[in-house]
Formats: structure tokens, C-alpha cells, sequence
DNA sequence: ACCTGAACACCGTTCAAGT
DNA sequence: ACCTGAACACCGTTCAAGT
């Protein structure tokens, strides 16, 4: 089982958690709680113990921080999914695990893939950061597509391309729908035991 | 074919349209764009040429707007899923008719339905407006269960709510990410047809 | 190298005051 | 009934100043 570190703080090894990973860790956590645009300096300056002047000496400006955010979480996805890769031993248990982390965030602090918040927001985002929006989509698709060759080996190209594609839509609109609804879990097993059951997740 | 009004301003009606419905226009294209955080009671004001404080007039706090805004954004759904009941001609066109409402505010100002947008931003939402992203997906849920029923007379009706909270939870995905990448309408296209090769819209 | 206080133009909100 | 200016505590950002 791979660590779903992508809801957890940027890094846990607090002995050598500098202040720039320390800003980081403190706003993945409110972005995925309330937005990018709830996001405030002075806010997460007091959270790491120091002052909002600070934060702009490690980030210039807030869409620098976003880009760091994003660009963290798109590598810290990439490791996670070949953790999955690698431990999982059918295509079936791998989706399970994919479906997972979705699921993780949701669950008791009811936070959301900080990419699906920042396709939100994506308005008041520089395309230094939207650029990291379509490489966390191709991260996810593509490993999607990897799994799903193994599971159906002479399904097409094009056909698992879509495939992946709409796979990666909807756990995002799953996780959002059930987020909307005050980030019940089960609401979101529901919705993808549906997506099992039409063939989607099959 | 119904009238789109979900992307439209609240009300066109110029001649008698007052400062509140005039508000509730501006407000839910700006929510659509850039979200509810992102609204700002002074660009608001100056939209519709009046100071902010006086925005405070017709809604007394920005939550209230909110809610007004979701309410409103109910019950056009109500009245745009009532219209296609009536007007369309098979299951399946009215199924279409539903995806295009979606696909519409994508198409040139990148908009997102609001429920969608504010199930993103719900941390920053009192229960009165959460309320209302609940009454959404019920609205659109039990018209959908409606719709689906007709096309298979034989399903049980628990695989048809499930199917139906799937097929919204999946539009409003499908609608996050093509928003994410620009609100390319192609990519929507993309993501709805491999939903229908799928089963989970057929 | 890293942090700070003070200033700037913003924000939602309140309220006494206008018509 | 509807609007306003002024004030409040907030916001991101800048910058000269500290260590």
C-alpha cells in the first residue's frame, strides 16, 4: 500500500522542515480546505511563526506560491503512482488505490485534489500555474492509460486515451459533488460504485 | 429547445429589470468566472452604478447574496429541466440537451455552473446556502431518474438514483477539468462522448 | 540569508446621515 | 425606500531597515 501523501503535509520530517517547506505544507492544507483565493499571507505567516512580509521573501507574490504548490503536488503525484505501480498486484487493486486518495482527502477534513480547486479558480491563475494544471492531467491520464492497457490488451489507443480521460473527470467530479455535500465519503462511494456498475471503472 | 438561461444574466428584461435582480446578474456571471471568493461587493457596485455600501441594501452580508444566487440558480434549473422534459422529442435528446447546458458556459467565457463552483468554495459557505448545493443535485438527480426510467423501463430504482448521481457528479467533472484547461469545449466533447462508449450515458 | 514594521491600495461590513 | 461617505479591521504587496 502506497503512502497517499498527497494529503498530508509537504514533508513530515520536521527536524529539517525548513520555512520555505513549512509555507508549503501549511498552504496545501488551506487550499485544499478553502481555495486558493481563501489563501492568506498573514494567515499562513502565523500559522509557520513569522510575519507576512516573510512569506514574500520565500514566495515574491501569491501566483509564485500557487506555482509551487502545483508543481510540488504534480511530482508528489508522479511518485505516488508509481508506488501504486509497483505494489499493487492486479490492474483491479490498482484502480482501488487510485480511487483511494481521491477518497483520503474527503475524509473527516473534507479537502479536495488541489489541482480539481485550482480548475476552479483557474481566473486568477498566471499560466506559469494553469500550465501545471494540464500536467497533472496527463500525469493522470497517462498512468491511467498504462493501467488500463493491462486490463484490456487489445483495446485501442484512441479508446483507452478516452478512456483514462474520462476516468480522471469523473473521480474529480465525484470528489467535488461529495465535497458540496459536506465531504461525506460514502456519498462519493456511491457515486463511483455507479461508475462501476455503467462500465466507466470496469 | 429551452432557452439557456443558466448562463444568461438572472433576468433581461431591461426595462423593469431593478437594482436587485440588476445585482444578482452581475454577481452570478462574476461567480461563474471567478468564483464567490473572488466577488467583490465594490466591483459589483460599480457594475451596476452604485457604491457598495449600498450593495449592502439589497443583501445584507455577502453570504446572503450567496444565497440568493443559489436559490435563484435552483430554481432556473427547475424551470430549463421542465422546459426540455416538455420540448424534446426522444430520451436521448433530451439527455443531450442536459450535457449542452453545461457544455454552454464553457464555450467562449469559460464559465462553470455555480453550484459546481461553490461545492469547490463550500468551506466558505453558511449551512443557508450548503442547503441549496444539496437541493441542486436533487433537482437534477430526480430529473435525470426520470429521464433514465423512461429509457429503461426495467431498471430497479436504486440502480436508477445511483445512475443518475453518477451522470451529474461526471458532467460536473467533465465540466471542471475542460475548465481547467482553458474551457476548451472539444475537450468536454472529448470526455462526454468516452462517458457514452462507457455505458455510463447511454 | 532571513526577517521586520510601516505604508499603500484593496476588501467586507457598519452606521449615521442624506433624499 | 434607497443611497452615500467615512470608518473599521482585513488583504497582497513593497521597501527600507534590521540581524
Amino acid at each position: 500500500m502506497a503512502t497517499v501523501s498527497l494529503n498530508r503535509p509537504v514533508r513530515t520530517d520536521e527536524a529539517r522542515m525548513d520555512m520555505r517547506e513549512a509555507i508549503m505544507a501549511a498552504a496545501r492544507t488551506t487550499v485544499q480546505r478553502d481555495g486558493y483565493n481563501a489563501l492568506s499571507f498573514r494567515d499562513l505567516a502565523s500559522e509557520v511563526g513569522i510575519k507576512s512580509a516573510s512569506v514574500h521573501y520565500h514566495f515574491p507574490t501569491k501566483p509564485d506560491l500557487a506555482e509551487a504548490l502545483a508543481n510540488r503536488y504534480c511530482e508528489d503525484m508522479t511518485t505516488f503512482l508509481e508506488e501504486v505501480s509497483q505494489n499493487a498486484k492486479t490492474t483491479e487493486a490498482a484502480l482501488e488505490t487510485y480511487v483511494a486518495l481521491f477518497r483520503s482527502g474527503l475524509d473527516g477534513t473534507n479537502r479536495m485534489c488541489v489541482i480539481g480547486m485550482m480548475s476552479a479558480e483557474v481566473n486568477a491563475l498566471p499560466p506559469s500555474v494553469t500550465v501545471q494544471l494540464e500536467r497533472f492531467a496527463q500525469i493522470n491520464t497517462d498512468w491511467l492509460q498504462n493501467v488500463l492497457a493491462i486490463k484490456n490488451p487489445r483495446m485501442a489507443k484512441e479508446k483507452l486515451e478516452a478512456r483514462a480521460l474520462a476516468i480522471y473527470a469523473s473521480i474529480e467530479g465525484a470528489q467535488l459533488i461529495a465535497r458540496g455535500r459536506g465531504g461525506d465519503p460514502l456519498l462519493f462511494d456511491e457515486i463511483v460504485a455507479a461508475y462501476k456498475v455503467s462500465g466507466l471503472l470496469g
